[in-house]
DNA sequence: TTGTAGGCGTTATCAG
DNA sequence: CTGATAACGCCTACAA
């Protein structure tokens, strides 16, 4: 690797005028045009790569984004991630990804690793167990990270005081909840998330709220996970007691889809025996029609890194950008469902 | 954040010794019980973080893997992704992931990108596309970085002179044509892929070999990607013309999945009214019951991150672990096809 | 317009 | 057993 002295030594200046040429400081500060060619010709020549890791020692700080995702696996936070990586490039920086299966020991393990990388910032895609022992150890950890300056930035509920960017989940069931109402239904089931997660509780909260307004009964199943699998399993449930309700709301895409690949190999028929939706819009679930809330996924992570990425100047908060209702073909009026 | 000279002060010793203990070689070098006591404790009372970024400076090389991705939504090389994430941990690695689209122009990029950052080493997940402009240019850029010593490994079949840990594209799908073969079917139709993607190709090598051995008329389509949307539009197409296949085997298990869709949601029974099987054995296929070739994806991955990870050490070149058929609920014999 | 020099936090080499 | 000290590669005042 081509240190910045050797080509110095090889464009005979001094590495000061090398670095000001081979970085931004080209500009800023003042180099003839003829120095900067030959110290160009230098680096070529000699296949010059600056050091990012000398860089960031020098200045206290890396080009790096750090990226806590709960399950890379699931298209929610793959998306997210996609978006922090595609902005995250645009200045420059690049990811470091963590996955922490929802596991706040890993978390916090993953945080401290981040940290020792001297990343321009820290990312939680998903949101915490609440109650969970992990979670209070690691909202203590990061407040005192915090405090102490380091940029972090939740894309989904959390315990600790660090910027936030996440969207209303509780509205985002409610909506979508609403909208499986008006199309008449009255049975509507409710499948999917896992006890203690924050953005899932949310969401049922919104679908429960949105039932009790409608005097709808409301039916809340299948607080297993988060994945096709249990979805699927869900369904399963559901398929086995007397009666299918007229409409499924699902916690998010992955189950939804879950949700779907039981009905369909079980014989039924989407949306006339029964409408399903999901919440997210992720690819998941657009090859199947889903209809779905969907859900600014990709933009989301772009703001969480463009944040980080601009630290030093306008770092207002950015609001969260807005999610709307997709409409696919897995849902249809009461009239057509009976 | 606290350096190594601040608890070295609080501690009444040097900094040489307060390094001593702080990392690996407390070991390899004698320290006191006593100091490495007060050591221990003036770093818990000041919240010491080691700066890998120093630590990488100094060992001209830091604790990074480099990943280089065709797609992190596709679960294929999500898998592989946290394979490499989860065994990287275990040497105290981290990895920070790049996406490049299949573009042979953002992997050129990544890849100076990720070797700015002195990483140990550059898995590439994805093969590249013969003919494509960028991609010999690519090619010559890593072979200059191998050559001078950068560790470099390809999860999938790459012209230029990395590692290599790759999977027999060809005979997976020989295999799994084979099998359908083996049901008694005759017309089995190949979808998915990309004109020049070095894996797609091999695998449809496998399946017109298998089919020419049997003498069953081989019938390639759906050359317009590896996602489920694409796998949808040919699956589309493919009920479009009079007759079905009597069996379909994909590129891959996305766009079986999107085959799938298409045939659930036009009211075909599956395998009833035609077989389908998919190549990866990734999450996304299991919940449909997808008959599949499954691929050791998580641990292609683990072998090479700890292949980068253990330089020093064992450097064999792992041999890829081996691939399996998994019969799933999406497949049958022919007499129940009919 | 160019050069000199100090230091970012660590580790490793040499002395004590 | 412990402590100075010199790098690692780069940036940035401060001089020239």
């Amino acid at each position: 690797m081509a240190t910045l002295r050797e080509i110095a030594e090889l464009a005979s200046v001094s590495v000061a005028t090398a670095s000001r040429v081979l970085n931004g400081s080209a500009e800023k500060h003042p180099v003839s045009q003829d120095v900067r060619a030959s110290v160009r010709a230098a680096a070529d020549t000699l296949g010059y790569t600056p050091s990012a890791t000398a860089q960031a020692l020098k200045q206290q700080r890396s080009k790096i984004i750090g990226v806590i995702a709960s399950d890379i696996l699931d298209p929610y936070f793959a998306e997210m991630t996609r978006g922090i990586e595609i902005e995250a490039a645009k200045f420059g920086y690049v990811t470091i990804l963590a996955n922490a299966n929802r596991d706040p020991e890993q978390e916090r393990t993953k945080f401290r690793v981040l940290r020792e990388h001297q990343v321009s910032g820290i990312v939680f895609c998903g949101s915490d167990i609440e109650g969970s022992p992990g979670t209070a150890q690691l909202a203590r950890e990061v407040n005192l990270a915090v405090r102490a300056g380091t940029r972090v930035v939740a894309l989904a509920p959390r315990g600790f005081d660090s910027t936030k960017i996440v969207i209303d989940n509780a509205a985002t069931a409610y909506e979508l909840t609403q909208y499986m109402l008006s199309l008449g239904h009255r049975k509507i089931a409710f499948i999917g998330g896992i006890p203690g997660l924050s953005a899932a509780e949310q969401r049922i909260v919104g679908y429960r709220d949105a039932m009790f307004e409608a005097q709808a009964p409301a039916q809340v199943l299948g607080l297993t996970g988060m994945s096709q699998e249990s979805g699927k399993r869900a369904a399963e449930e559901l398929t086995a007691s007397t009666q299918l309700p007229d409409a499924i709301v699902c916690t998010n895409d992955e189950v939804a889809v879950g949700v779907l690949a039981h009905l369909w190999t079980a014989g039924y028929k989407i949306p006339e025996d029964v409408s399903v939706a999901g919440i997210g819009g992720t690819r998941g679930g657009a090859v199947f029609g889903l209809t779905t809330m969907t859900l600014p996924l990709v933009e989301l992570g772009g703001l969480a890194a463009r944040y980080i990425a601009t630290a030093g100047g306008s770092s207002d908060v950015p609001a969260p950008p807005s999610f709307e209702l997709h409409i696919g073909s897995t849902s249809a009026p009461r009239g057509q469902s009976d």
